[in-house]
DNA sequence: ATGCCTTATTTCATAAGA
């Protein structure tokens, strides 16, 4: 079985790219993220001629996962119980009374697929430590976390996957001192992502296929790509009986590569 | 200090990304 996890940047930009990659790399699931469409504006038909099955959850402009099955896709949730919604720098109570406002945005989206209990996660960007963005972040993954406690009680075989928009360690970021007090390396964030472990969840470290680094991003300006300024944000965290199955996991730079890219390359898991 | 590049939309300008 094969299980991916790909930052799409637009599934609708990207949509030749997806469906040239799927019908190359044969992923039996996918888990994408920042599809940035409604439901009803996922290009399913497409991606369904490839025989997959497709769970979306959209907001439209921003943000957005989604999954694909060719092993079955079943008992989908979007969203999970206890998800926070952004409520601005002051909390701007006057806004939680527009229940559109109050929704909690597209970012994670769970079912069964394969007999693995799967879901797609893009985590909230934090763009400045210490603003409403980044205390929004943390929330947002400590109450992943309390869902994913409640999960795995049913769920032992269970892959948590997707961009959580924090780089675990200095070794997942090109220059450890260019994001000195930025987000996505500060210890809360990567004391967040070590509580998530804390579950019982393996890292599931991909091979680099190039440079001793596994990056999963690279900025598309100033040619980062070229120069391998990357950082590794789009993780696998897996239940121990999924770990154990990792025949071999890597990066897929290719698909970062040539005309029209996503900013992120995918992950590809092989189980046995 | 800012843009570097790319996306979608309230488009010929803006917000957001990480």
């Amino acid at each position: 079985m094969r299980l991916a996890t790909w930052n799409v940047n637009s599934v609708k930009a990207r949509l030749p790219r997806l469906l040239d990659w799927l019908a190359e790399a044969k992923p039996d699931v996918v888990c994408l993220q920042e599809t940035k469409v409604g439901d009803a504006q996922f290009p399913a038909a497409e991606v369904e001629q490839l025989g997959y099955a497709v769970a979306a959850h959209g907001d439209g402009r921003w943000n957005g996962v989604a999954l694909l099955s060719a092993v079955g896709l079943d008992n989908v949730t979007r969203g999970f119980p206890g998800e926070p919604s952004y409520h601005g720098e002051t909390g701007e109570p006057a806004l939680l009374d527009v229940p559109e406002l109050r929704r909690p945005e597209a970012r994670a989206i769970g079912a069964e697929a394969g007999g693995i209990r799967v879901w797609s996660l893009y985590a909230p960007n934090g763009r400045v430590p210490g603003s409403a963005h980044y205390a929004y972040k943390l929330d947002w993954l400590a109450a992943f976390r309390a869902a994913l406690a409640a999960e795995l009680e049913r769920y032992p075989q269970l892959a948590a996957c997707g961009d959580f928009n924090v780089a675990p360690t200095d070794a997942d970021v090109w220059d450890p001192a260019v994001f000195a007090g930025s987000t996505h390396v500060t210890p809360p964030e990567r004391q967040a992502l070590a509580d998530l472990r804390a579950l019982g969840l393996a890292d599931v470290v991909p091979t680099p296929m190039k440079g001793p680094h596994p990056f999963t991003y690279w900025d598309y300006r100033a040619g980062m790509f070229a120069k391998n300024n990357g950082m590794r944000i789009d993780l696998v965290y897996a239940t121990e009986p999924v770990a154990a199955r990792v025949r071999s996991a890597y990066v897929d730079r290719e698909a970062r590569k040539g005309k029209g890219p996503s900013d992120h390359a995918p992950v590809v898991l092989d189980l046995s």
